[in-house]
This record gives structure tokens, C-alpha cells and sequence, in this order.
DNA sequence: AGTCCTGTCGCTACCACAGTCCGAG
DNA sequence: ATCTCGGACTGTGGTAGCGACAGGA
């Protein structure tokens, strides 16, 4: 499994970047994702340093080493002694954030072995400050422990050091996350909800969990075409207008995902799988969470990390686990029709004042999987390498020519040849 | 009501080529 | 059973072109 930057070919791969699906050394990270607003949204960790491939979920403080999911889960969760080791959860950043501010979101940085030469930190000393307008998603968030599903404990107490930033940081430990963090024992939205952040619950007024106002005045709705009263509409309190968004795909729309067309067609055969899977949560398998989407548990095996980030409000969570940006657009990884379809989010208390009843909940969600069966889904990036490759490959009139011949169409310049 | 024209929208094919797959040896 | 090799296949994005559809004359 290589660890070279995806970009570069040259550094050491620290970071992962969910929705280019791409393992990058900061100062690609920071060059690829400085290009445009839009890039600065996505979404990134550091990449799991067993195998290279997946997004680090957690921190091994015994182990110094940064592990996903799925690491994490074999290292900690057989052995009784491993799984007693102390590990920290990884936020998630999105922006620009500069050294001083990576070392706020991963304090332990500095825990690196070889103090100071590591890859990451030699790069961070590299980096420079030039955009610090971010804010910081989880701002007044306290410090948190969590219950992984082996028993050891998952500490997150660095959201402090991420309050003191200006990075938009999203932490792991986040809702979605909490499926296996948190002991799978525990009944949604009890005892966790004491430390979790103040997500938005269906039929709660959702400007009442808005107080962090460094959170939330720079959130602009225009950038996902939904009010607070779509969005409560949209999760419980009008029923026939969530399922007319389901119908429409709106939900995916409002969250960011590509608009579902032609493109989906590719993935039909996805459908007849995903239909076998809806509803059918993994207890034992932290690989998936259950509160990522019925998507990627179909089409990604592991990509388990929940990610907030940007200007992202509650209402358009992130719940990573598939890809794109904006995979097709950041967050199209960002399915919230999963928390239908998976039921109350975990994260979520219950909400008595909410006038949608389990039963007619039930009832949507039956007709919604059911709808979703026959729908096409979203195109996701399976290849980063191609992207990449065609995202600067020149065209004339949008085909790709040959290296060398004359064209009319530089992504990377935009512009003409002739 | 039926026909024609225009504009809009959605979908598909096309291109090069690195990476992946898979069978043969 | 394992490894290597080579040919076939896949997937990536912007654009042109086509058909379907709606609305007005």
C-alpha cells in the first residue's frame, strides 16, 4: 500500500482528503485545496497510518499511531489488552488551516515518534498562514468520552485546542461516528448526548442548538437552498414534503450531492444490492456506521468517519462515508436521507415535542426505501488517479486529445490553444 | 383544436490514457 | 501454488449533438 501523496508522487502522504478520495502531504493539501472555495470545503483527515488507505479515525496513545476504522477495529477490538489502550479521536478540517492550527486540531502532533522529523511536522513548519478566515464548526464543544464498541476508551479532548483555532474542524466523534464509538449497548441519543454537540433534532427549534454563534454566522443558507423550515419539515414535522424531496432527490440536492441523472445509470447495478442492505445495521462491524448512509455501506467498504465540516449547519451534516464532494460535490458523501432511513439518529435525543409519530416515520421510511430501490443514484469518484488525470487533461471541444496535440480547452489554465 | 416554430432540458457519445483486471504461460 | 507477462477493459470530464418536451404564435 503506498503512502506517496497522491499529488506530488514525492512526499510522504499525511492527510486524506474524503472527497477527492485522495491521500496528500500537507502542502499538497494545502496547494489542492487553496485552489477554490469550493475545494477548501472538502473535508480531511489524517490517513490511517496502518494501511495507508482509509481516513484515521482514531489516535492510539499507546501505539502512536493514527488508525481507521477498520485498523482500529483489528488492533482493538480482539485483543482485551489492546483494546484497553487509550486513543483519541481525529477531527476532520476542511479549509486552509495553517501549522499552528493543524497542531490545534492533532495536538498530538507532537506524540509523532521521531519528535520534529516527522513528515507531517516537517511539513507543517513549511506551511504558512495565508487564510485564517475559517471558523471553527464545533467550537464550544466540551471535551468528550466516548465508548468505542471494544470497550476501550475513545478520548476526544482536543476540541479545546480545535475552539482555539480558526480551522473548520468537524470531530470524529461526531454523531455518526458514535455507532462505534460509543458502546452499541446504549440506547440513541442517552447518556452520549450529554457530550455530544448540539445537533439539530427533528421538531426542536433548530436555532436553539445555533447558540456557538461563531458557529453559525458565517453559515449561509443560500449555499444549500434549504431554511430551518424545510429542514423541520424535511425531518419529521411534514412528512409529504420530505417525501416529496426524497421523490425529487431532493434531500441529496439540499445536502450537496449531484443531482441524480444520467451519470447514476452507471451504478444501476448497485440498486438490487443496496436494497439488501437498507435498514440492516452493522452491530458488530465498526465499518460501518449507522448513521452513514445506506450508500456507502453498499458502495464503499470502509469509510467510516463522519465528518462536519465547513460552513456546513446542522442541516447539512456530513456524513461522510461515501464520497465526493461534492464526490460529487463535497458532501455528496453527505446523505441525510440515512437518518430515515436508519432511523433516529443516534445522536439524537428524543424529541416528544416532534408531531411525527414512529409510526408514520416508519411508514416514510418504508415508502422512501422503497422509492430509493427504483432510483439512480449519485456518480461517485471510484478512481481519484482518473479524476485527477482528467481534471487536467486538455480537450478540444470537450474530448481529450493527445499529449501534445493542439487544444482548445486547458482545465488547469482555462484556456484555448486556438 | 391542430400545426409549426423556438427555446429549454436531459441524456449520451466521444476522446486519450493510466490503472486495473484476468487469463495464459 | 505462486509469479510474471501482456492484452483487454475501465473510468475519468467537458462538449456537441440529439430527442423530448413545453409554450407561444
Amino acid at each position: 500500500m503506498s503512502c506517496i501523496c497522491d499529488f506530488c508522487g514525492v512526499q510522504k502522504s499525511i492527510v486524506y482528503c474524503r472527497s477527492d478520495a485522495a491521500c496528500l502531504c500537507l502542502s499538497c493539501d494545502r496547494n489542492v485545496h487553496s485552489a477554490n472555495a469550493l475545494s477548501k470545503r472538502h473535508s480531511r483527515t489524517l490517513l490511517c497510518e496502518r494501511c495507508n488507505s482509509q481516513p484515521a479515525l482514531v489516535r492510539c496513545a499507546e501505539e502512536r499511531v493514527s488508525l481507521c476504522q477498520s485498523c482500529d477495529w483489528r488492533g482493538h477490538g480482539t485483543s482485551t489488552l489492546a483494546s484497553a489502550h487509550k486513543r483519541q479521536t481525529i477531527n476532520c478540517y476542511s479549509g486552509c488551516p495553517s501549522a499552528s492550527e493543524l497542531s490545534s486540531i492533532w495536538s498530538f502532533v507532537l506524540d509523532f515518534p521521531s519528535v520534529g522529523e516527522s513528515a507531517c511536522e516537517q511539513e507543517l513548519g513549511l506551511m504558512s498562514i495565508t487564510d485564517n478566515s475559517m471558523k471553527n464548526t464545533w467550537g464550544n464543544n466540551e471535551d468528550t468520552i466516548t465508548q468505542n464498541a471494544s470497550g476501550g476508551g475513545v478520548e476526544t479532548n482536543n476540541m479545546r485546542d480545535a475552539d482555539k483555532s480558526s480551522v473548520w474542524v468537524g470531530s470524529s466523534s461526531m454523531p455518526g461516528l458514535n455507532s462505534s464509538t460509543q458502546n452499541l449497548e446504549q440506547a440513541p441519543g442517552s447518556a452520549n448526548n450529554a457530550s455530544s454537540p448540539k445537533l439539530c433534532c427533528p421538531g426542536t427549534k433548530v436555532l436553539a442548538f445555533c447558540e456557538d454563534d461563531d458557529l453559525y454566522e458565517d453559515f449561509n443558507m443560500d449555499e444549500m437552498d434549504l431554511n430551518l423550515e424545510n429542514y423541520e419539515e424535511l425531518f419529521g414535522v411534514t412528512l409529504n414534503h420530505s417525501e416529496e424531496l426524497f421523490e425529487n432527490g431532493g434531500i441529496d440536492s439540499l445536502f450537496g450531492a449531484k443531482e441524480m441523472s444520467a451519470a447514476d445509470s452507471n451504478c444501476q447495478g448497485a440498486v438490487a444490492a443496496e436494497g439488501s442492505s437498507i435498514g440492516l445495521v452493522n452491530t458488530t462491524q465498526p465499518a460501518c456506521s449507522n448513521a452513514a448512509s445506506a450508500d456507502s455501506m453498499v458502495s464503499t467498504k470502509t469509510e467510516p468517519i463522519i465528518c462536519f465540516t465547513g460552513k456546513q449547519a446542522p442541516s447539512s451534516l456530513s456524513f461522510s462515508g461515501l464520497t465526493g464532494e461534492s464526490n460529487a460535490g463535497d458532501y455528496q458523501d453527505c446523505d441525510a436521507s440515512s437518518m430515515l432511513l436508519m432511523g433516529e439518529p443516534p445522536w439524537c435525543p428524543p424529541c416528544p415535542e416532534t408531531s411525527f409519530t414512529s409510526a408514520s416515520r416508519s411508514e416514510a421510511v418504508m415508502r422512501y426505501k422503497e422509492k430509493k430501490k427504483t432510483r439512480k443514484f449519485d456518480k461517485r469518484v471510484r478512481y481519484a488517479s482518473r479524476k485527477a488525470r482528467a481534471d487536467v487533461r486538455k480537450r478540444v471541444k470537450g474530448r481529450f486529445v493527445k499529449a501534445g496535440d493542439a487544444y482548445d480547452y486547458d482545465p488547469l489554465n482555462h484556456t484555448r490553444s486556438c
